[in-house]
DNA sequence: CGTATCCAATACACGAACGTATCGAGTGGG
DNA sequence: CCCACTCGATACGTTCGTGTATTGGATACG
């Protein structure tokens, strides 16, 4: 025991950073291609153009990789829209304003249908994925909270449930517009949402769409 | 029951059919508990206390039984709404009738919300599953759609969009209900469903809750 | 009472995926 | 320029699940 351990390495995590990366890109498309128990280590490795010893020096489990590709995409889609918020000159909030954000997260739309869709049934199942569910749907919303209330304010119109039910509310049924828009199902794409549904239901009236 | 002249060989099915039942019986419960690709053949059978033989002279994959459990389920929940609609007075629907409904596929709860998301994300990626989860989805709305129809004249109220979308709306909102419940989430449960989002989504206004 | 038939139990062979142990190449430090 | 170390590649043994082939017991029928 004479040489004292020497002092940090953080030299050398440079290429392990850039493999975990590339590993956790092609996790997410393979996650979504083909749903969490159906991928194995091998067709992982081989998506992200490695071998098994990548993956096991950097992980553990397919498991583990699945909560991590969870909790990027979660903060990615947390951080857009943050920015989507941040774009909207203050006070200036109106029902365009919803829109831009949801447009703001469309891109991840089927991926990230897929991805938390499965995370939701894994944390019926299972604690651990019960707590980061959990606590990433209370960050959401929070964001989310505010900016209904203050479109809500703008309009000047007092919501008739509480603003918490809108919110989760709005986040339920665009969640399954995604679903049903790659069902093929034409009755509530995101189209519809945006256009009727979600002016209707929370605001309490409908854009001056057809006139019936 | 008139006697049908027995062709071949009606007889020995009996036992097979049973058989069969117990098996589709014993996978609902483990696909609701473990998960499509989690349950193997040998853990189905012994849930319902078979062995192999009894499996593959029945069905020749897992994927095959779940198929058969979808359908099965979506069945009964069909009916089961078919009675509830039948059990209101004609002509005398009203919200709580809706409520009615409501209770009537509630039984089924946690355990048809995650066979029916696991399908969900199955059709997302396999053609033969989208086609049976589009024809009873419609099937199941056809029911619906009449149903509120009849309660949004006897309100008198006229939808402010679609009716299909209204019904795809409550759909979509009892099903993340349940998942809310599951998760230990009170925003969003059924009670609040019920009480508060429904009536101001579905009808356009609040039950005379509380007075704010 | 015997027999033909049907169905589930059992045994087995095969393949897929996992996790580990080892090796070699690349990298930063001295 | 060399050394020490890190990280990813390769090879291996093992476990787990599948699907089939065969056997034994039950049931209807003559």
């Amino acid at each position: 025991m004479s040489a004292v351990p020497p002092p940090p390495r953080p030299a050398l995590s440079r290429r392990r950073e850039n493999t975990r990366a590339r590993l956790l890109e092609a996790a997410l498309e393979v996650f979504a291609e083909r749903g969490l128990k159906r991928v194995t280590v091998d067709e992982l490795v081989a998506a992200a153009g490695f071998t098994r010893g990548a993956f096991y020096s950097n992980f553990s489990s397919i498991d583990e990789v699945f909560f991590a590709v969870f909790e990027d995409q979660a903060d990615r889609m947390l951080t857009a829209v943050r920015g989507a918020i941040e774009a909207i000159p203050q006070g200036e909030f109106s029902l365009d304003s919803l829109g831009a954000i949801l447009e703001s997260v469309h891109p991840f739309g089927r991926q990230w249908y897929l991805i938390h869709t499965e995370f939701v049934l894994l944390a019926l199942r299972n604690e651990e994925a019960r707590t980061v569910l959990v606590e990433h749907s209370r960050r959401f919303r929070a964001e989310l909270v505010d900016v209904i209330g203050d479109v809500l304010v703008r309009l000047e119109r007092r919501p008739t449930i509480p603003l918490e039910q809108v919110t989760e509310t709005a986040v339920a049924l665009y969640m399954h517009s995604i679903a049903q828009e790659h069902l093929g199902e034409q009755t509530l794409g995101p189209d519809q949402l945006l256009g009727s549904v979600l002016p209707q239901m929370v605001l309490g009236f409908s854009q001056p769409a057809q006139g019936t």
